[in-house]
DNA sequence: CTTTATGCAAACGATTTGCAATCCT
DNA sequence: AGGATTGCAAATCGTTTGCATAAAG
């Protein structure tokens, strides 16, 4: 089963086949999710698709349970913009993993844009054809260090 | 004057000196913040400072505001290193603003190396370097949008 | 029917704010 | 003295958890 990350626009039965595919029941709130995340042009933040899907017909503590099982199970990722939350999007469920692409945010508006490159090099070329300026950037590593390994 | 980011070791008539430059009022917690910044090997947090000058000596609040002033008056920068929140290091206050460096923290125990470089083209073979396995990084940008400018 | 998911309310950690008391300059 | 700073308590926001009810397989 093929997903990109965003703006995927998976259809019915995509998202049920992702979800039984990764053993994940057939709910509702996780139907919507899903379709949410995969019709969003940006990644969205478990508040926003709490709104996107309406407060009245869902709790925030269930998106966050289901954004936690998906995340478990590999189905999405969460992403830091630099903000004081997470934002989440579809990881591309493609035979290979090498598909990696990162964001630009505007610090004024928050318009979020991809970076389809993640040569390095070429960063500075591609983010500038984007026509931000004053650019900041956060590129921060995780690993697990010698001790530990 | 001239500052690290972290490691400084400032002794007091620089940390005066630091304060009274930026038009910052001598106090003690400001004092002991810029201290701790100074003598810390790693960026440090909110909490931490607080642990560090004592819970019973000071107030988390008066933490975050000597934060929130000491980063509009460019002393400090605050980092974002995959955590729920965020951490503090002194800016280099040298006369060229191009000193620029990230960071490597260990998903298991928490340790935090720098990379002092920002060639880009250098940071894998730096970070293998450092025994760091499993990498994982946050590469986001922000800048002002076409739109916004 | 047995497991898993959801709603609701309460809890929590990080951060912010209002206000009165206190410290700089 | 008069504005800036601090402590304290309460508030906010993002996120998590316990528990009882409801839905999934």
């Amino acid at each position: 089963m093929k997903t990109k990350c965003c703006d995927t626009h998976l259809n019915e039965n995509e998202i049920k086949d992702l979800l039984v595919e990764n053993g994940i029941s057939r709910t509702k709130i996780k139907t919507q999710i899903i379709d949410l995340l995969s019709k969003s042009k940006k990644p969205l933040s478990a508040n926003e698709l709490y709104q996107k899907i309406g407060a009245s017909s869902c709790n925030i503590s269930s998106v966050f349970r289901t954004l936690t099982q998906f995340q478990e199970k590999g189905l999405i990722r969460e992403i830091n913009l630099g903000e004081d939350f997470f934002r989440f999007e579809l990881i591309n469920q493609q035979e290979n993993d090498d598909h990696h692409h990162h964001h630009v945010r505007c610090r004024d508006c928050g318009d979020i844009k991809f970076i389809e490159q993640c040569d390095l090099s070429l960063f500075e070329k591609v983010i500038s054809k984007l026509g931000f300026k004053n650019m900041e950037h956060y590129l921060e590593f995780t690993g697990i260090c010698s001790k530990c390994s």
